[in-house]
DNA sequence: CATGAGGCATACGTACTACATATGGCAATT
DNA sequence: AATTGCCATATGTAGTACGTATGCCTCATG
């Protein structure tokens, strides 16, 4: 028995004829007449009651309709789900984000727009370091992760650039520079600088050694973070001070102050990535519309800094 | 897509390689590949991504596996649903009762006795008189009537004798006649009869007139009831006497007294009627379950009233 | 580097089967 | 008695699912 022979069950017994049903299925009679009996011969069971005029459900296939209804609304979602799936407006979608990455309001928010945008699609969060994300991806354990670049293996993922975010220094309270909005970082060299460990973001961890560099300073490592996040509990505690992504500013935690930092500053990049074969398109949605929404949220935050420095 | 196809998508994911699904399958490889290919077109969705070493399932395959799964498991439901049916051991049967019928211990004992024996089967009973309970099987609205005979149209129905009960007579309290255990029938032939209306029940009613007039009386029709049972009340009302089955007697109204009826004493006959047509096995099932317990009833019953006479 | 093995895809022939056409049988209606 | 409506049966045909043979690719092994 397959779903052709449930779906002629149902059309004879809700048309009562073996003839009507033919006509609704675009058949002739005599092979839905086989079918019918076949069917029968098949389950061991007597569908209908033949009559003079047209044909009745027997019990047995009263009983049954229902189910056999059901297995084909069933086989019906099952094709539109494969639709959906196709066009990339259902699904599950398992993202990864690096740290401190929901801070910055931009991706939150992004990431609620889409799924307005496609309410059959559900979506699991993840917060890791970079390269705990990569391996993610990598052993199918995410499907999308944002991440701070550069990936560890980039040969088997595909990034895509984001946005880069300006950063902060953070100050304990009471520093002596904290009257000041924007410092360099050669004024804080000699302060313990509280860093996040190089394995949960290499590549934003260099970006602020560079930064020094560049400044013409060697700063002194102090205190090393479990997270990018959590260096600034670490300043508020006196140990010493911090660069941060400026969405981290967003944390009013008290006893610190966050202040900009003039060139030559360090900055915090975010990109996408997802599994090089991927081709889910779901997925592939989801991409372009962080790629895009972060492209304008960049333009934006040029814009600002115009009118700022003019 | 038919369930075939479903059948080979989930053991190809099972297996994570189509020649071993194929030979789970009892095929070789090359059909299965172009059956799952063309499960793919069909669906306009990529199932497997193709690996040197087996294939794997794309996102979009892992999302449909479980639904795919669930239609084969409702498929694996329905045929084994149509063979509990065509052996009587699932199904529905909405069965009817004469009046007063569910008061006889042995027919609710043997239904629970059936509802043990066969526990996926569902009952739904209904009270109501022979004549109804009779179109009610004409129309499919009941599947089996336990009746008080003979029916109004017995051609197309199948009815088999159950019991013959015997009737007592129900005097209204502070009546002469209360303190004899056992009345002849011209004992109160002035006495009002209540009596249920003749369409209720022609056979009992005739039968218990029969008697009237075997005993060489006439008797004095009281009020009718609108139910066979409900005879009792108006007599307790004082408004006259009744003659019910012997069943009646455990309704423990007050007011009423039941007493034995010397012979030419009317019976109380039930039978078991079904569609001529009816091919069931559950209703078969039934009646014949109920058959074998009217039958021992009546046995037991005879062997009481031998000892009572003796 | 070459060779072999494992696994999926392609090509082609075959057997099955679902369907259409033609016809028969039966009961109810006129 | 004739007719009509509807299901069952008989037979031919086309589509298709399957088997066999083979090719191609990748990975492992000498």
């Amino acid at each position: 028995m397959d779903i052709r022979h449930l779906r002629y069950f149902v059309t004879v017994a809700e048309h009562g004829s073996i003839t009507r049903a033919a006509e609704a299925l675009g058949m002739e009679q005599p092979p839905l007449s086989q079918q019918i009996r076949q069917m029968e011969r098949d389950l061991g069971v007597v569908l209908f009651e033949r009559q003079t005029r047209g044909v009745r459900l027997t019990d047995i296939g009263q009983a049954l309709l229902p189910r056999a209804r059901t297995i084909l609304d069933m086989q019906a979602q099952f094709l539109s789900t494969a639709q959906e799936l196709a066009r990339g407006e259902a699904g599950h979608i398992r993202m990864g984000l690096a740290g401190a990455v929901p801070l910055l309001p931009v991706i939150p928010l992004t990431i609620r727009r889409f799924r307005e945008m496609a309410p059959n699609v559900t979506l699991s969060l993840e917060e890791s370091n970079t390269p705990a994300l990569c391996a993610a991806l990598h052993e199918h354990a995410i499907d999308l992760a944002i991440i701070r670049p550069p990936a560890p293996d980039p040969a088997r993922l595909s990034v895509f650039h984001l946005l880069d975010e300006p950063t902060v220094i953070a100050l304990p309270r009471g520093h002596r520079l904290t009257t000041r909005p924007v410092i360099s970082l050669d004024m804080v060299a000699d302060e313990p600088l509280i860093i996040f460990a190089r394995e949960l973001g290499p590549g934003f961890h260099d970006a602020i050694l560079s930064a020094y560099q560049s400044a013409g300073v060697t700063p002194v490592i102090g205190q090393q973070a479990p997270q990018i996040a959590g260096t600034v509990p670490l300043v508020a505690a006196g140990l010493g001070v911090s660069v941060v992504p400026r969405s981290l500013s967003q944390i009013h935690t008290g006893g610190v102050t966050f202040h900009g930092i003039s060139a030559p500053a360090p900055r915090a990049t975010l990109a996408v990535a997802i599994r090089a074969g991927q081709n889910m398109p779901l997925v592939t949605r989801l991409v372009h519309v962080l790629r895009s929404a972060c492209k304008a949220w960049e333009k934006r935050l040029a814009a600002e800094s115009f009118f700022e420095t003019e």
